[in-house]
This record gives structure tokens, C-alpha cells and sequence, in this order.
DNA sequence: GCTTGACCTTCCCGTAGCTGGAGCCTTTAG
DNA sequence: CTAAAGGCTCCAGCTACGGGAAGGTCAAGC
């Protein structure tokens, strides 16, 4: 299959695709042309790959899920790990993006948002 | 004002300092040696930048506020505008974030994380 | 006067995860 | 036979810097 055929089937497009095969992520057979020919197993792990980086996992974290895949004696004690701390790292990250937002949503509160000049935003950010 | 009085007086990195030049943020003047030379105005508008930046404000971002900053006669509804649009922009990663999370948080719900390797969230990367 | 060390300069490379494009080759349809 | 569509590799660029090399400058101490 080439590599137009698997970015459908894959729901990914076939850039990413080549370049998950230089990063050493998933290398399809070659045809005599030269040509990527993906079979079922490649793209069954490059649909893995586009679900572990859809619920947000780095390339890093998908070559570690990608292993624990591979291995059939894996611990799923590791891969609940994995899964725990990504949660760990977005619920972080959510807290500072709350964190954010309540500051400038305070700030936007006070701006009365005329054709005035004054601004308590740019006053803050001035360090008034 | 040195690079490096003017970076502790900022709270901002020399390298980046001289990254926001490079991209036309602040250019300072410069000494007889050719040193980047600081002066107050210069530090104002780093400070400004930091504390933007801090807010989750993009450089481009930066940018426009910078030049409502410099205008004597912006209207404080273009600032409130920009803010908002950031609050928007916040709320949408949140919702994304708390999206990912709540699928996650299922998967590791029903993963038991034992050293069996059935796991369930091998499963669905898998597409099961 | 000389050395040493701290500072300054520019320039280039690397990060994550791709995306776009140039230039060229192969396959397929009409 | 031609033209379009697809494939290939390689290079550049995106964000917002950080690291480090090679070299110039300045202040302090001897």
C-alpha cells in the first residue's frame, strides 16, 4: 500500500507519515520503485500513534507506549504509569491556564473598553 | 544600562533580550563599543513585554499591545478586545485539556496496572 | 604594564512536531 | 504519447528562545 493509501487510512497526512519513519517511529518495506509499501501491521501502529498523540502523549511518550505495544510480556502496571502522568502533566497544565485566565479576566473586568485612552490592562502590564 | 543590569532588572534572560531586538521589539542604543545600551524607556517596554508574556500573550500578541502601549490615543476597547481574545483562546485549550483528560482518566480507570500485560489502554491506542 | 576574569559581541545550531516547496522520477489514464 | 497524479529526497521555516564557539572589551589586582 502506498503511503497515500495508509495517510487515509490512517488519518494521517502522508508527510507526518514520512517523517514518523526518519524519527524511527514506523519503517515500511520498500517496493522496487522505491516506493513506502505499508502492510497491516504498520498501520496498525501508525493509527496507534495518531490515537496517542490525539489524547495528547509526545512523540517520546508514544515511542515508550509504542514499546510497551511491541512487548508481549509488558506490565499493564507500566503503561497505567505512563497514563497517570500525562494526566499529572495536564491537569498542570490546567491549573495554569486557570491560573491565566483569572488574572486576565480580572484585569479585562476593570477596563471599561471605550474609545478612552486609560486602560487599566496596558497599565498593568506597564507595571503601574 | 548593560545587557546583563538590564536582564536582572526585567527578570528576563540577556539572550532573550536580545532576541526581542532581533525581532524588532526594543532596540536600544548602542555605547561607543558598540554594547547595547539601555535606557529607562528600554526597560519599560521589557517589562512590559515580560509581564504580557507571563499572561500567555504570543509575541505577535506582544507586538499589538506594545503598539497600543506606544499610542497616546488607542482606545482601551482595542486593549479589552486583545484580552479577551486571549481569555477566548484559554478557555478553548482548557475545554481541550479537560477533554483529554476525561477520556484519559476513564482508560486508567479501567486499566487494573497489575503485572498482567491485558491493558485497556493498549487496547484502545490500539483500536480495539 | 600585564594578566585574569567577567562581561560584551555576532553567528550558527538545536529544540517539537511537523508543513510547504523545489526538483526530479514513476505510474496511470486517456 | 502526453499529461496528471503520485512518489522520492532534501531544504527551509514555524515558536520562542537556549547553548556554545570565536573573538573583542573593560575593570581589578600585581
Amino acid at each position: 500500500m502506498n503511503i497515500k493509501k495508509a495517510a487515509q487510512a490512517t488519518d494521517l497526512p502522508p508527510k507526518t507519515i514520512r517523517y514518523y519513519e526518519e524519527i524511527g517511529l514506523v519503517a515500511p518495506a520498500r517496493s522496487a520503485n522505491g516506493y513506502r509499501d505499508y502492510c497491516e501491521a504498520d498501520l496498525h501502529r501508525l493509527r496507534f500513534i495518531q490515537r496517542a498523540r490525539s489524547l495528547g502523549f509526545s512523540i517520546q511518550q508514544c515511542r515508550s507506549l509504542l514499546s510497551l505495544y511491541d512487548d508481549e510480556h509488558r506490565a499493564s502496571a507500566d503503561v497505567k504509569a505512563l497514563a497517570l502522568e500525562k494526566v499529572g502533566e495536564i491537569d498542570r497544565k490546567i491549573e495554569e491556564l486557570r491560573s491565566l485566565r483569572a488574572t486576565l479576566s480580572t484585569l479585562v473586568a476593570h477596563c471599561h473598553g471605550d474609545d478612552r485612552p486609560d486602560c487599566p490592562i496596558i497599565e498593568d502590564l506597564a507595571g503601574a
